[in-house]
DNA sequence: TAAAAATACTCCATAGGTATTTTAT
DNA sequence: ATAAAATACCTATGGAGTATTTTTA
């Protein structure tokens, strides 16, 4: 069985004339004839009653015609799937975020996804560590990472995006929330919240900006991502040192505020150097060219949320 | 694109393997990677990645062979049904009974066919009266009739089942009830409860029975179908003569008597003389089989449902 | 270096063309 | 008598075979 028969049939049944519907398919009439005829021998079923004047479907020939168009359109579906899978159009993109830069990116992220990439699947993986994200795309789990960089890492690529401050998240009522800008060297006896992981890239963030003030951070507490951590803030345990992308996500009770002395901290976005996949070739094109990431969180003026 | 390259496609996708997936189609390698080639080459897609040590679907290689391998399985069952269709195991079969014939037929004739050909779908119209019976047959509307006969129509075939005698339907409370048979003569001056149509069969063997016994029936009422006719005797507003077919379907109130001096009437089978169906074919050949119809409903013994 | 896919080249099966016949209205 | 499908016959495309080369793990 071909389809070329299953299409010469289906022609057939609509026009129940073979001259006619030689002509539709571009075809002679005698070899629309044998190849009906090489069907019906194949299916061991006679699909019309012809004779020279009128040509009928059978009964069979009427359940054989609504499966044949079903599936001649199945096809042409899958044909036309599979060419925007490729092409990436279609398909799925598996992006991971840190805490903080889900807050101040995922929105304008998902903005220009939608509008210029409206047949893509957005698999968001919120609040992941830049070295798990750096597992996580290794282990071909996701196929897009925003993460803290830059990495060492020769199997991926990193591309640095934003260069952010670091802010100072504090209790509301803390004994330093009256100053604008605070100084890292005020710091040395205050207790920290940091992050879970040891290798985060945050915590690397805080231990070089107090090395930078010669002195050594006391960590209180570790909380497992941005909002356990800000809410230990706000409950008063601890302060805690963010990148500036941070400064929306702060709760009820915890305040922002600049830091002098401390180091920046890079935003960069991470995909595997092999990876030849249509989709992410085309997200990142979009991304580029849509004014991803936004251009800076960080703001020089002091910024409240009580 | 022909099915042959997608069924190599689905064969190599499985095996991710071109030697042992041509073995498997009986075919030599070469062969298969040229068609595969050319299938992606038409689909502008390229399905696999392949080095000589390994042979890896690609992201649309596995969206399009999920699609393929459905494709190919709706096929396979298309392929089966049409087959079926044309043997006359799956279809539909459209099936007249007369009010009274459904009483008595209808329950050994749906066992039949639900027993011997399961996978025919009976679409049954009870209470049709012979004339629309003939109506429907030769409009194509039902396929097979069980009616009154015999019928002049050279369109169709029509066979005598069943010789049956007339019953005669009595109220309860009737002043003849206590005869265990009557005597059609008795008759002359009962109110007669009759089917609507003119033309019905029943209605012809009442005029006949009549006849017979020399009296002009007296026609008070006539009932769309039998258990409207039924309800109207149970009320006592008449008298009915019915087929024996008839004896079970009397309802409360109602008692069946046998009748001296009525003529008979014959339930027939009718089929269009030209119908090829091959459904038809082989219901007719299972009903044949299997003892349909009833060898008789009329029983000589009085039977009373008070 | 060995296993496996790709390439080169040949062949023949068959789909499709033209010419003609058959058939039903 | 005529329209339309079937049949007869021929041609050429291209699918599949064998032999060989290329590639990569």
């Amino acid at each position: 069985m071909e389809l070329k028969q299953l299409r010469y049939f289906e022609a057939v049944a609509q026009t129940c004339h073979f001259g006619r519907a030689a002509e539709r398919l571009h075809l002679a009439q005698p070899a629309l004839s044998q190849a009906v005829r090489r069907l019906e021998k194949e299916l061991g079923v006679e699909l019309f009653t012809r004779t020279t004047r009128q040509v009928q479907l059978t009964t069979a020939g009427q359940y054989f015609h609504s499966d044949v168009r079903r599936l001649l359109a199945n096809l042409e579906q899958s044909i036309e799937r599979v060419r925007n899978v490729a092409s990436g159009t279609t398909g799925i993109l598996r992006v991971a975020f840190t805490g903080t830069s889900a807050h101040s990116q995922l929105p304008l992220f998902a903005q220009i996804m939608g509008q210029q990439l409206p047949d893509i699947a957005l698999d968001i993986h919120a609040d992941m560590l830049t070295p798990d994200q750096v597992q996580a795309l290794l282990e071909d789990q996701i196929d897009l990472g925003l993460l803290r960089g830059p990495v060492e890492e020769q199997r991926l690529l990193v591309r640095p995006l934003l260069r952010e401050p670091m802010l100072l998240a504090l209790p509301a009522n803390h004994r330093l929330t009256p100053e604008p800008v605070v100084e890292m060297r005020d710091l040395a006896t205050e207790p920290f919240i940091t992050y879970g992981a040891e290798l985060s890239s945050v915590n690397e963030a805080l231990a070089a900006s107090c090395r930078q003030a010669d002195f050594a951070p006391r960590i209180m507490h570790r909380a497992p991502g941005t909002a356990a951590l800000l809410a230990l803030v706000a409950a008063g345990l601890g302060i805690a040192l963010l990148p500036a992308s941070a400064r929306t996500a702060a709760p009820r009770g915890v305040v922002m505020r600049d830091v002098s002395g401390a180091t920046t901290i890079d935003l960069s976005l991470a995909v595997r150097a092999d990876d030849q996949s249509p989709v992410l070739a085309r997200a990142l094109d979009a991304l580029d060219a849509h004014g991803f990431p936004h251009p800076g969180t960080s703001t020089p003026q002091t910024q409240e949320t009580a």
